[in-house]
DNA sequence: TTGTAAGCGTTATCAG
DNA sequence: CTGATAACGCTTACAA
């Protein structure tokens, strides 16, 4: 692998001006320079990227840190954010489990995007004490350098459960994603927070985990249940999916023996039968957003509060 | 930040001596060892990843490059990567874009598993050039330290369709993918294959691009036209679901008006209606199997060869 | 305009 | 068992 070193040696230069041509300083004769760049292109020569960090203390890395690679949800956020720092000279790093603890305490990274509630606050507090910002999608947690943009979870569910009120449903229920989520407890505090007040006291909570696998199952023992809802909130698209796709086995017509609504848009409630009422979020855009934000932090020093992601109800045909 | 410096001046220990404290190496007093652990904890220390990079020439990350963040695919290849990697003390960093060509270039890892088709072959040969294994996904390559698997999608396609032709479809059509997707292109060969097997001259071909949105679109089409045919594969599933939901709604019946099947086996084709038959690949386990042999070129240096990945039909209801 | 040299935080060689 | 010290590849005062 050829060094710094190689190149000044053939373009027959001192290393520190051949350093300073690579790195277009001013002050370098143009026929030098040409020479310079020359060698490097022929020695096929790329900056140690150890030796460069070790210096400058910069890495041109943003660590992205998932909590798993499988999910819809994530792709988009993800294209957004890739889009933008690769406009703006920063590379993408995503990982998830443990490594992403190492890429962040190791400074691997120049800034970090949480969206995996499996890292401990502490570890995040640890890492944004050296300076390095942090921005959590998952969880509510601001100080010196962690800033935080998270859905409106409990708005967008109220809001849209009054609705369903209004529309006369009167027997609903929850079904819920894994309790220890986030999103999904949110969820269900605008869900409760709607009939209360709507003076509805009681409601139906099957407990799922997010995935379609779940909502199935829960779906094929509600459907031939005794009590059974007319309306059916679900705490995310995927277990909707299952959810309906078990009632229509079971014979059940939707939305009118029981109607359900999902949260996330992904693409494929579009094209299931009936195509799914959801709630959803830009999060491309969001991505966007956050790749905006964590860049101007580091390279400008700014401290803006992030905005909330935008969402909205996607009416379609499942209530 | 703490350094090994402030380690060893807590521990009032040298540098040296902190050092092989802190790398679990032998000859160094019990006594000791504990005083310089016990510093290391108070002072949160983590060793700073490019200077020992830049002297051990190890990183630790092994990088997978994929060209997009989206697609159900990829997310179970990257979940079997990421276990086993974390379970062998490797860190998984996956990009995408032009953040993947600096990953590699400037030796941020110490070996990549490409899913990528944009990085040309010269980088990978360049990069391998170093000593640094690449294991490539997307294409058949192969040299010093370029190892390849992929997907026997010709030999899946051309067995399947061997079968569905003895069950006496006879107006086949071909839903492709992208014209420059390797996968698309081997499987239409094992597609034509079987065809021509079996004596069948014709074909009709829908040019697709793997979203559903597409297969959406050439239904409604197909659906109305007049040449219809009685069996069309195609080239994934994602395509399959959006064709097979707009002949539904033109009020065809699958399969008794028009058969179709499709290839991945993503989980969605289990809950649509009717069960897409298709052909599906473990991708887990193809991950773990890939995650496996780069590990072990990288620590031990063995040079075996990959398997392909295990691919079958999964028979639904779709044909 | 170019060169010399210090230093970034480690590891590893060599003495002690 | 422990401690100086060189070296990894690069950037950046400072000197020439």
């Amino acid at each position: 692998m050829a060094t710094i070193k190689d190149v000044a040696k053939l373009a027959k230069v001192s290393i520190s001006t051949a350093s300073y041509a690579l790195n277009n300083q001013p002050n370098v004769h143009p026929d030098t320079r040409k020479r310079i760049l020359e060698a490097a292109e022929t020695l096929h020569y790329t900056p140690h990227f150890s030796a460069r960090n070790l210096k400058t203390k910069k890495t041109g890395n943003i660590g992205v840190f998932i909590y798993g690679f499988s999910g819809p949800i994530f792709s988009d956020v993800l294209e957004g954010i890739r889009q933008y720092l690769q406009d703006n000279g920063y590379n993408i790093i995503v990982s998830s489990g443990r490594a992403s603890t190492t890429l962040l305490l190791e400074r691997q990274v120049d800034g970090a995007i949480i969206f995996d509630s499996n890292i401990t606050d502490d570890v995040l507090r640890t890492y944004a004490k050296n300076g390095s910002p942090i921005i959590v999608l998952d969880r509510y947690l601001t100080s010196d350098n962690i800033f935080s943009s998270v859905i409106d979870n409990e708005g967008l569910v109220k809001d849209f459960m009054s609705v369903i009120l209004k529309k006369g449903y009167q027997k609903c229920a929850y079904l819920s994603g894994p309790e220890d989520s986030f999103n999904n407890n949110h969820r269900y505090v605008g869900f409760k927070d709607a009939l209360h007040e709507a003076g509805i006291k009681d409601h139906l909570y099957y407990k799922g985990d997010f995935t379609v696998q779940s909502g199935y199952d829960i779906g094929k023992v509600v459907a031939i249940g005794e009590n059974r809802p007319d309306f059916v909130y679900c705490a995310n698209d995927e277990s909707a999916i299952g959810f309906a796709r078990a009632l229509k086995e079971e014979g059940l017509r939707i939305p009118d023996d029981v109607a359900i609504a999902g949260f996330d848009n992904i693409q494929m409630v579009d094209f299931i039968h009936p195509k799914l009422t959801t709630i959803g979020i830009d999060h491309f855009m969001w991505g966007k957003h956050v790749a905006d934000t964590i860049v101007n932090i580091i390279d400008h020093g700014t401290k803006d509060r992030l905005n909330q992601p935008e969402g909205r109800i996607y009416w379609r045909e499942s209530c």
